[in-house]
DNA sequence: TAAGATAAAGAGACCGGTCTCATAACATAT
DNA sequence: ATATGTTATGAGACCGGTCTCTTTATCTTA
């Protein structure tokens, strides 16, 4: 009984060397499966260690030889769908190659993300990837750099940080889905972020920290003022962080004399509050306010109606992001680019054809 | 530039010590916080290693003191919200206490949970948290006692095993569950699970390997013989592991003679399955057949009508077991125990009052 | 002012692997 | 028989921290 009162030393290289009769160094060899053993030698270590239940400590090998087969990963919001979908396709990726991946939550915080990296790069991770929750604060993601950890940054890009990037192609993906809307005739259409909205109101896009919203509400924007739309920047809302300020958002955004008849979600989240709220306001989707939402959550296909996505290919976003850190750290030589992957415009039935 | 192809030797506790002009091991009392070194020393040393980028080799550290304040963590499928939410309330109460996690998906297979158990210890976490995927082959998990390493089993319990688990309360839950359908007038009710369905049929309930499920389907099982409704086994149907095989398995049930008139879905994911082939075959809910699911996800909330589910408090659960396996660490004398987090059932929209 | 107590800094072993280098044993060539 | 090469094993340094033990400097107190 009481196994864990005694913490028993556990059996080591020396134990099994010892048992087996033979040198350290000959133990290791067997056990760590590198240099020249005899077949005899090798049996009788093997045997050893099996009778000892001997279990190689990996922070001792990854000590010497500076290489821990881990990667870490550093989101925003594990049990954000779109995160959850990302870390499984980093973690194919990773065990395809050996690798092993820890997961480290930054909740959109930059403190939290610089001493989650920090803490990663403690634990001596072969390499990084990192969902950079502001761009305009890098100093943290230099010194990655500076200390030769290979990094990837994932969703949004930092041109100033010269660095691989594996982004959805957010802009793109912004201007399908508005051009969809206005050529199923819509003419005032909003679009609906969860970014923090410091001050309010959105004044100058370029300073919008998240090169992944900037570049939507870039797309958005920019086809709204091909079209001749008017005030398209009136059109953005930001703050739809919970499902309070997102009733409120709507209420108001709805409310107003030119209230938008489509609704654009800019993560499926957010996607889910609109829904939510739209339903409580008691309007009926198509019919009285259409939506698109980014990102093929589960919830969107069982919704009625169900709803129109934007299909970002998260999964395989994140295996491409594992992929490229990898071959990072075997030090593949590449050109260090950022890596789109295209989405697509998924129609379901949340968009209504506006009468002309 | 080509800042990574200098590999860049990381600075160590020995330059730090060589900038301030020190010995190692007093540059290692300032840096590692411990012992005692005179104010003036103190700041040379800090001043020496903010100069130098010092970053503590956290390997190196764990080697030493024999603690890694790692957590591992052992779930069947990440993407799965009942995971993700669990995972979530580990890191939290991991995070609470100084504790960082390692996350290891097992896809709830045998031989990938016996390596991503043999991995963790490998690198040394000072504690396990595992979702056993069968309750009936146990030797892994023997070892992690044997080698003195904290484990506390997550959903399953396993009562051969001398060891903390922290579960549902699913056999209370299913009664709850299939009790309010009977009173609800049903009197043929299915019970569908995602489990591997061996051989087919289900004819022994007692050799369920997983005790989660074993209870439920007990549960149910249970509350249908004490209402006196006929051949019970028959209802418990296994194997909707994804949406084809659950559109076949629930397309023959609702074909049989004595047809079900109530679905009880093992989790989320069966859950949206069943709401598929339902949707497919184009039965209303809950008119044609009413439905209960297990865990609150994001869906069940907003289909029409919302789906009645058995609430998990799944947070709960993960926070629970994180705080237990950590009070483990830190040898708070507790007793062995089985902690059942207790379930609510929350009546939404899809079940049917049926005539008498 | 010398003896003892106390505080601060240094020296070096240790954790458990890897890996270089030295050595021993044996085979082949001259 | 001696020189040379090849191969298997052993000895021990090393990775970067922690931590014990020793030494040195400072402070009391008689």
């Amino acid at each position: 009984m009481e196994d864990s009162a005694h913490p028993k030393r556990a059996v080591t290289v020396a134990d099994v060397a010892k048992a087996a009769k033979v040198s350290k160094a000959t133990a290791a060899r067997v056990l760590g499966g590198y240099g020249v053993v005899s077949a005899k030698i090798t049996d009788q270590v093997i045997a050893a260690a099996a009778a000892l239940e001997y279990r190689p400590n990996e922070l001792a090998r990854s000590m010497s030889t500076g290489r821990s087969a881990i990667i870490g990963v550093v989101v925003g919001d594990i049990e954000n769908a779109f995160f959850s979908l990302a870390v499984r396709g980093i973690s194919d990726a990773a065990r395809l190659a050996g690798f092993n991946v820890i997961i480290a939550n930054s909740g959109e915080e930059l403190d939290a993300e610089k001493s989650a990296v920090d803490l990663l790069i403690g634990k001596r991770v072969d390499g990084l990837i990192v969902t950079p929750a502001r761009c305009d604060s890098i100093d943290h993601l230099q010194h990655v750099r500076r200390a030769g950890v290979p990094l990837v940054l994932f969703d949004r890009a930092i041109p100033e940080l010269d660095v691989d990037a594996v982004t959805g192609d957010d802009r793109d993906a912004a201007i399908v889905a508005t051009r969809y809307l206005i050529g199923q005739g819509h003419r005032r259409l909003a679009y609906v972020s969860a970014m923090d909205a410091e001050g309010g109101g959105l004044t100058n896009i370029g300073r919008i920290s998240n090169s992944a919203v900037r570049e939507r509400i870039e797309g958005f924007v920019g086809v709204l003022t091909e079209a001749g739309l008017p005030n398209p920047l009136h059109y953005v809302r930001l703050g739809a962080t919970d499902q309070h300020h997102t009733d409120r958002v709507i209420k108001r955004l709805l409310s107003e004399s030119a209230a938008p008849t489509a609704l654009l979600a800019s993560d499926s989240l957010v996607g889910l509050r609109i829904f939510k709220s739209l339903q409580s306001l008691g309007l009926s989707i198509p019919k009285d306010v259409s939506m698109i939402s980014f990102l093929d959550a589960d919830w969107t296909s069982v919704t009625v109606p169900p709803i129109t996505i934007v299909d970002q290919r998260v999964y395989e976003m994140g295996k491409l992001a594992g992929e490229r850190l990898i071959a990072r750290i075997e030090r593949t030589p590449l050109a260090v680019e950022r890596l789109r992957v295209s989405t697509s415009l998924v129609l379901r039935g949340s968009v209504a054809t506006i009468g002309r």
